[in-house]
RNA sequence: GCGCGGUUAGCUCAGUGGUAGAGCACUUCCUUGACACGGAAGGGGUCAGAGGUUCGAACCCUCUAUCGCGCACCA
């Protein structure tokens, strides 16, 4: 550092040492240098979007990883930062669609097909996918990019499907027709996750339906109870105000209404008329006494007008009878609740809305082919001129969004894969409770998220893992196309009598099964089944088998078993599993049984011997509805798959197999869960994975995990870096990512994945808003450290971001980092301009007050920040690093120690020279985490390098050893007591009184004054002249006998008497003014010292410590005050 | 509705029972040999409100108000 200028310069530093620090390998990782002495540390990235650009939010973020990663390195630790990218997969698809179409390329993705398009992302991929890389490397992340990792390399793809077919043959992923969050914009289904509640204002609609009997009838008026007691009046008069001046709508709102010819109406209220035509029914709450009477009638649903079927009215306990009118309309196919409602009821699902939000032929002429918002206004509009419309008033109701496309999401029902979650109980123990850190527990900074997690994660709901995307993991699911083929036949019902084998006992049921089957001609005997013209024998090993594996329905259906085998159809043929040499195939086929109530789906196995014989192997039975109107006098035994039917309406005999889809085709035959292609004849399922379900894999995935554990035994870099030390993100996915990470920690690798999560805060705007695009309140950080540097931008934001707190970001914060590291700059540059080699020895003998004091200084700055490191407290650390080295070490050490640095004693401006060497080099290294290129710039330029060891900071600062306090022996041998520390602060405290003195009497700061200091003890001359400089005062005259002339402005403290004499120039009146104020404060202050120690309880039970405290200030105040008296006293004296 | 967090100087925020703090902004003075991206001095706060515990409360407890967030529900 020869030339030093005045201003540091970012520029010209960061990409030096950045480099350098890159071509000496100094952030790689080896797990070989682990030992003992040099633990493992270790952090994953949360993988930013690979195509995505720098926010401030992963500012924050990676400055804080990057800060506990240079802290682990300097405490001798082997630092693994792993960085990588996620692909992204909505995010990235629709900003590829989108820039194909704004290119005139495409109009929907369909138009190039799924490996076109692909070809288009990955190329999108390779063109963006290194910006943000390029970016963190801006911003001095020391991350160790020879393992950079992507989610789509091959490798992780690999993970991702084994950890999926792993899952599926553990039973835990399945595939079913569910309610699902559905966006009409991505056309995708989403995880609950995705759906974010927001307030949205509409209207609620009221509209009247006619009550009919099941015949169509009108209801009249004295077929119940009269209304005699009903909780909530009809409300009379023209409420038909709201919903227009055309209205001809009945003058009532609520409750039950007979018009004058003794019809009678309901009014419902609802937010999405548009969805009246999909409506199965109407329901209240049987406890309404206003409408109990007419449950089991119908009313005449109000859209669409050339259908206006009948549908019934139910009673269920979930209506809330203050809500509306009391009435809900039940639509199955278009709302989660109505969906339960409706498997409650055996509802009929009908489907108006399709999967791109527009209304089907099903919404009837008027709304087919119309979005759902303007079908919205227009089934209002339908209503209002049927005369149907009684008001609609203004409302603001949650509607869930989908995050990414920011529209309502459409519940609907479709067929997706879920997953029940994995290591549930062993992720949910492991994580420590606010304010109680086990000793082996995972640890959440702040540790109050501990609590929304916990409540998370015992509300789970299995989790929705299949998009219908094109970028991202497919879905290693195969399928039998010619098994698929056979799903478009009809299945014929057969019907059996529940009661057809008598007995209670699972025992007897078996043996009388077998007698009915032997009575009736059925074993032994072949059947031929219509679909395949086989013949199919039945054995009795073949019905034992079935009674013993698939457990008492099988035996109630024996009597049908002939007639089920000739109506079952094929779906799907495959070999023995294992291999068996006599069996040449194993059939797979499906019948449809009533039994009592309920259907059943019967699931055939036929093994083809090798002689061409078909055998009756086994079967399994499935509850899969009942009719409507029963209770279901036997429940069912196996799970209930009643969806599976629902969408078909219920007076059907004949049943499509592809209805019985959903769970049949889980069988080997048809559906075959793997990662390569089973062979021909297979096609892959189009879906693909949610990106969470790949992110979640991340800790151990980029470790390069393979689920073999032979060859994960072997792995070093899993075996010393699992699992990780600190994980850094934002708490705004602690479901959407560390909750999942956790519990595939323990399912796949059989502990936690890290030890430590600190939850960062959101980076907000100046006036709280969240950051975004659209509002374009988002710096650039890269122009940030364009304009400020790195270490500024980092510095800034840090000191801005305390733990836990949300951030409001202001520029300003980086201006005060830029100004920081220039103050950092200079006092450094001061350091060189005086010349000279580094100053390794401090001789004690030599030391003065100031030296010592800012060694107490610097000792107190080491161990609070190291305290407020081991807290997670980094803006706090920030904050005393700052305080330290501006208020301390610049504002008071540097301009004290320019006595010395300017005096005749060669040995004592050595000394002083050592001292500072000695604190730079900590500070230094203190400061390095936060800011690594200016310190290492530093390090280097004041030769601080030199003479160290190349892994101790001889090479870089990276690996100098993070400072210690210093040992009570260092202490004794600087000599740093309490003694010394006061004497300092004592005169810093009367320096400062001094500078007052000139304030108060309009002195210029430029004018060279005299003082007289007249001390309380002996004061050496160098200190004297310590004051002089600091006062910048001509001289300042030491007189212990001095006599002010009266009014002769003073200060005093412990030390002594320091005046400025004034002569001629005092104004008396206003001397006496600045004294009886200051009299008064100390007075002030004093008598709360003297009415705490007065109060008998305070000296009883006060600590000692603080009662010596109070004690001491007393003293003090009273000194003072005794000072001020004096001064007055004198002031008027003459 | 349940839960979490906030309310301290004009602004943004620290402050876990013992003298109310920082940065910015503001006022005045100073371009003195590290730094004007700087220095010095200063003004500015019944710590949201009420009650309680305590010798002592910004801090602990209770209630209230208010803002923000999350979860659940909302036809």
């Amino acid at each position: 550092m020869s030339e030093i200028p005045k201003a540091y310069d970012p520029r010209a530093v960061e990409d030096r040492w950045y480099q350098f620090w890159l071509d000496a390998g100094c952030f790689t990782a080896d797990p070989a240098r682990v030992s003992a002495r040099r633990p493992a540390y270790s952090i994953v990235i949360p993988p930013p979007n690979v195509t995505g650009v720098l926010t401030m939010g992963h500012v924050l973020n990676n400055t804080l990883q990057d800060i506990l990663a240079r802290k682990a390195r300097m405490d001798g630790k082997e630092v693994l930062w792993l960085p990588g990218t996620d692909h992204a997969g909505i995010a990235t698809q629709t900003v590829v669609e989108k820039t194909l179409r704004k290119q005139g390329l495409i109009r929907h993705r369909d138009d190039l097909g799924r490996e076109k398009f692909l070809e288009h992302v990955w190329a999108w991929k390779e063109k963006h996918g290194g910006i943000i890389i390029q970016q963190l490397k801006k911003l001095g992340c020391s991350c160790d990019w020879t393992r950079e990792r992507f989610t789509m390399d091959p490798d992780y793809s690999r993970c991702v499907q084994k950890v999926f077919v792993d899952l599926y043959r553990k039973g835990l992923i399945y595939r079913g027709r569910r309610m699902v969050n559905w966006c009409p914009v991505s056309l995708t289904a989403l995880s609950d996750e995705e759906v974010i509640m927001k307030e949205q204002k509409g209207h609620l609609y009221y509209f009247r339906v006619q009550v009919v009997e099941a015949d169509g009838s009108p209801v009249k008026v004295e077929a119940g109870p009269a209304l005699a007691g009903a909780p909530p009046a009809p409300v009379p008069g023209p409420a038909a105000g709201a919903a227009g001046p055309d209205n001809a709508a009945p003058p009532f709102a609520r409750g039950p209404e007979t018009d004058a010819e003794g019809r009678t109406w309901l009014t419902i209220a609802t937010t999405r008329p548009e969805t009246i035509p999909a409506d199965t029914a109407v329901a209240v709450n049987p406890a309404d006494p206003r409408y109990t009477r007419f449950i089991g009638k119908f009313v005449k649903r109000a859209l669409p007008l050339e259908n206006q079927a009948l549908l019934p009215i139910l009673g269920d306990e979930h209506i809330d009878i203050r809500f509306g009118t009391g009435v809900l309309k039940v639509t199955p196919a278009h709302d989660a609740a109505d969906y339960e409602i409706g498997l409650r009821h055996r509802l009929p699902v009908i489907e108006v809305i399709e999967a791109n939000g527009r209304l089907n032929d099903r919404a009837g002429r008027d709304l087919a082919g119309l979005d759902r918002f303007a079908a919205r206004a227009k089934a209002a509009e339908l209503l209002r001129a049927a005369g149907a419309l009684v008001k609609a008033e203004p409302y603001v109701n949650n509607v869930g969004f989908s995050e990414r496309a920011d529209v309502p999401i459409e519940p609907r029902l479709s067929e997706q894969w879920f997953l029940k979650y994995p290591s549930v109980e062993k992720a949910r123990a492991c994580v420590a409770a606010p304010g109680d850190p086990g000793p082996d527990k995972l640890q959440f900074h702040p540790d109050r998220w501990a609590k929304v997690y916990d409540h998370w994660m015992a509300n789970l709901k299995d989790w929705c893992i299949s998009r219908q995307l094109w970028w991202g993991h497919r879905i290693p699911v195969w399928y039998n196309q010619t098994g698929r083929a056979a799903l478009n036949k009809g299945l014929t019902e057969v019907e059996l009598a529940w009661e057809a084998i008598p007995g209670a006992k699972a025992r007897e049921l078996r043996e009388n099964a077998l007698r009915v089957a032997a009575q009736t001609g059925i074993l032994g005997a072949a059947f031929t089944n219509q679909d395949t013209g086989w013949s199919i024998r039945v054995s009795k090993a073949g019905l034992v088998h079935a009674f013993t594996r698939r457990g008492l329905q099988n035996i109630k259906l024996v009597p049908a078993l002939p007639e089920l085998l000739r109506h079952a159809v094929l779906i799907g043929s495959e070999h023995h599993a294992p291999p068996a040499p006599d069996v040449r195939a194993v059939h797979t086929l499906l019948a449809l049984l009533r039994l009592g109530y309920r259907r059943y789906r019967v699931l055939f196995t036929v093994k083809e011997l090798a002689n061409g014989q078909r055998l009756y192997d086994h079967h399994a039975v499935e509850w899969v509805g009942k009719e409507n109107g029963s209770d279901g006098k036997h429940p069912p035994e196996a799970r209930p798959l009643e969806e599976t039917l629902a969408s078909r309406p219920a007076s059907d005999p004949r049943v499509k197999v592809a209805d019985l889809l959903g769970d049949v085709n889980t069988e080997p035959e048809l559906l075959r869960v793997q990662g390569e292609s089973p062979g021909p004849g297979w096609t892959q399922d189009p879906d693909v994975l949610d990106t969470w379900f790949s992110s979640w894999l991340w800790p151990f995935a980029t470790m390069g995990w393979t689920g073999d554990p032979a060859r994960d035994a072997a792995n070093r870099t899993l075996q010393t870096f699992y699992p990780t030390t600190d994980l850094v993100t934002g708490p705004d996915i602690i479901f959407f990512w560390v909750a999942r990470m956790i519990m595939a920690g323990y399912e796949f690798m059989g502990q936690m994945p890290f030890r430590h999560v600190y939850f960062t805060g959101i980076i907000r705007d100046k006036l709280g808003r969240k950051m975004s695009k659209s509002l374009g309140n988002s710096p650039d950080p890269l122009e940030l450290i364009a304009q400020y540097g790195a270490d500024a931008l980092r510095f800034g934001t840090l000191r801005s971001a305390p733990l836990g707190q949300d951030v409001l970001f202001d520029e300003q914060n980086v201006e005060l980092g830029r100004n920081f590291c220039n103050k950092l700059w200079n006092a450094c540059r001061f350091r060189q301009l005086q010349g000279g080699t580094v100053e390794a020895e401090i001789n004690p003998a030599l030391l003065t007050s100031d030296d010592r004091w800012i060694l107490l200084r610097l000792d107190q700055a080491i161990g609070e920040v190291s305290q407020a490191f081991a807290e997670y407290k980094f803006s706090e650390a920030a904050a005393v690093l700052h305080r330290f080295f501006w208020s301390e070490y610049c504002d008071w050490y540097v301009e004290a120690s320019k006595a010395a640095l300017a005096g005749a004693d060669a040995a004592r401006r050595a000394n002083t020279l050592a001292v500072m060497d000695f604190v730079l080099n900590h500070t230094l290294r203190l400061f390095h985490p936060f800011l690594p290129f200016i310190t290492e710039e530093l390090w280097h330029g004041l030769g601080y390098a030199q003479d160290l060891p190349p892994d101790q900071g001889g090479r870089t600062i990276m690996f100098a050893p993070w400072p210690k306090p210093l040992s009570a022996d260092e202490k004794a041998w600087f000599g740093l007591d309490e003694a010394a520390d006061r004497f300092a602060a004592a005169k810093y405290d009367l320096v400062s009184r001094g500078r007052n003195l000139r304030r108060e009497f309009n002195l210029p700061a430029g004018k060279k004054l005299r003082y007289v200091l007249k001390p309380a003890a002996a004061f050496p001359a160098a200190e004297v002249e310590v004051l002089r400089l600091l006062l910048n005062a001509e001289a300042v005259d030491v007189d212990p006998a001095y006599q002010p002339p009266r009014g002769t402005p003073s200060a005093a403290n412990s030390l002594g008497e320091l005046y400025l004499p004034l002569a001629g120039q005092v104004d008396f009146a206003a001397e006496r003014a600045r004294l009886t104020r200051e009299l008064e404060k100390a007075r002030a202050e004093l008598g709360r010292v003297r009415d705490k120690l007065a109060n008998p309880d305070f000296a009883r039970r006060v600590p000692p410590p603080v009662l010596a405290e109070h004690q001491r200030r007393l003293a003090e105040w009273q000194e003072r005050e005794r000072q001020l008296e004096q001064a007055l006293a004198n002031l008027s004296a003459a």
